[in-house]
DNA sequence: TATAATTATGGTATCGGTACCATAAACAAG
DNA sequence: CTTGTTTATGGTACCGATACCATAATTATA
């Protein structure tokens, strides 16, 4: 691979020369720009951004550290930071951990070694060790989504209790009472903010916290499968709705549902938090809460590129971003029996 | 951010003799170990690897670039390809080009410039350019999955052709004689192998080839429904059986089905190429053939790390991985009227 | 005891690009 | 014609880690 001084030795001039060709910077002529550029085309030259990051002390680089890029919601999550990031030159490496917390330290240790310049980080596990180690290097960093105990980082996140709030307190107003949540883990964040915001609004209304009506699995589609079965098994009487923790468990609710026979929402009412994949389409419609990952992304990033470029200074904010209802097909009142 | 000097400096010792330390090379008397080791853990010292890797002339790193990261089968590839890349001491960095082109290409500048030592890809469009860049950068690069014409390149792939042959075959062999194809774009090499392998059955079992049995749309699930809608109201009589492209498609036309009433596989049978995400079990279970993504994966990197540490040489072998039947419950034979 | 081998540590140069400072030619203003 | 300014180009040093060569100090061997 040639270098800026073989570049330089072709177009018999100084390796500044051709940098200043290059960067666009400084005093060329028209001639030895031209000479330049044709040394550069023919030997295929092609800058070493390594030594650039070693002489400036950035990489002009931020990851993108998630939890299980399977799941469209963190598409288009990246999408947005993507834009942020291009939007301000910088460039996103994307790492799937797979909830996996061994994988999430290995990817920090490489990408801090990597003179990485910031983080965007949905932490696996609640171990807070891997904010702390970055934070030891200073270097900025945004948790999007969770939130982590024991730790002041700015976060990112949706609005999951109220969302969850304000779709149980639309399926109270339909007349049900019997509203069985299907969460995932509660050692996530969202996982325990989402059953936090069912309760409220079931206190609110002057019910009386139920446990068995809670089942906390995983937030994957099979978990979602087989607590609806489970609950509709064992609780008599047996839940009027249902509450999916995110999108993949309404999934698995929905095909439990089908198995058993029963029919949405004649039968029995579901609702989800995070509308399904757009490819995905459930029957019939489901009524949701939706995030706005796009802009989960390109807050997320913005805020992020703002403490790299010393905008900001990295204060302990928390962005939560507003959740819509959406009302589709999926609810209806319960029967009165 | 402390600098291998900082740590000399604070263990009364010389740079090297730290870098002697972290690399566990030469000789080190326990008690200056011990020093070092202190000074380090003290300074949260991170070794920088740029340097190195300026130093060194290479990363450690290869980029893997995929077209759809949303679809699990490039997940498992993934997984493939970072198991085989850690047991080398090679770290992954994962490109989503969407099928964009235009990604693609800034994607590739950017890691060429970061000195990547090897390139993973599964080419957007069917521009060979992109190839022909790396390649005169004399970086290793191995083509997955897709098929690129005009270039001499190491590729591993499915077996597709031979994969929808069976898969036809076994069509007919129920007794199927008119079997609609929905495949995705035919600028993606898989594509056209797939309708290929589908072609090829039909005229073994001495079927003439009806052109409107074939449609040709996107990889997508929503491309799958609007073709099977498509082809059901177009094509009279109807097909018997209904053929997928891919995982998504298949998706697309089960969803078409069910809302058009009907049923897999009383009225009408339907197989696909690649099976579905595990997380989406379809009703009936889908017979497919299914490929092997993980070991796809695996062998990619293989490949390609042989390559980078000179161990093989860069030939333009292709590896062709064998498919598996999977005969499950969405096909029988078609009603004799 | 002398010599060789082993152990332990350090100085200097290098990877590739560029900031900083220097130099010199071309041109403008007084 | 001198002085000042703009334009054009280059030399040297540096970012951080380490290979290479050198130098001691210690231990083993003759």
């Amino acid at each position: 691979m040639p270098t800026i001084r073989d570049v330089a030795r072709r177009a018999g001039v100084a390796p500044i020369t051709v940098s200043r060709v290059i960067n666009n910077a400084g005093y060329i002529s028209e001639a030895t720009r031209q000479r330049v550029e044709q040394a550069i085309a023919e030997l295929h030259y092609v800058p070493n951004s390594l030594s650039r990051s070693l002489r400036f002390k950035k990489t002009d680089t931020i990851a993108f550290i998630v939890s299980d890029i399977t799941n469209p919601f963190w598409t288009t999550v990246t999408r947005g930071i993507e834009d942020a990031s291009s939007e301000h030159g910088f460039n996103v490496i994307l790492c799937n951990t797979d909830e996996n917390p061994a994988k999430q330290d290995n990817y920090v240790t490489v990408l801090l070694q990597k003179q990485t310049d910031g983080f965007l980080l949905v932490p696996a596990g609640e171990n807070a060790g891997v904010v702390q180690r970055i934070q030891k290097q200073q270097v900025p960093l945004v948790v999007i989504d969770r939130h982590l105990k024991d730790v002041t980082v700015p976060v990112v996140r949706s609005d999951s209790p109220g969302g969850m709030y304000r779709l149980t307190q639309y399926l109270l107003q339909l007349g049900h009472r019997r509203i069985a949540m299907l969460s995932g883990s509660m050692l996530i964040s969202t996982g325990r903010q989402r059953v936090e915001g069912y309760r409220r609004a079931m206190q609110d209304a002057g019910l009386p916290l139920e446990e068995h009506l809670v089942l906390c699995g995983e937030f994957k589609q099979e978990s979602g499968y087989r607590m609806t079965r489970q609950i509709l098994q064992t609780l008599h009487p047996a839940p009027t709705a249902l509450l999916a923790g995110n999108n993949f468990i309404a999934m698995g609710i929905l095909r439990a549902l089908d198995d058993l026979g029963l029919r949405v929402p004649e039968d029995i009412s579901v609702a989800g938090f995070d509308d399904l994949p757009h490819y995905l389409p459930a029957e019939p419609a489901l009524t949701v809460v939706a995030q706005q990952p796009y802009e989960l992304g390109l807050q997320a990033a913005r805020l992020l590129i703002g403490q790299i470029t010393g905008h900001h200074s990295a204060g302990q904010e928390e962005i939560v971003l507003p959740v819509e209802l959406l009302i589709r097909q999926s609810c209806r009142p319960p029967d009165e029996r």
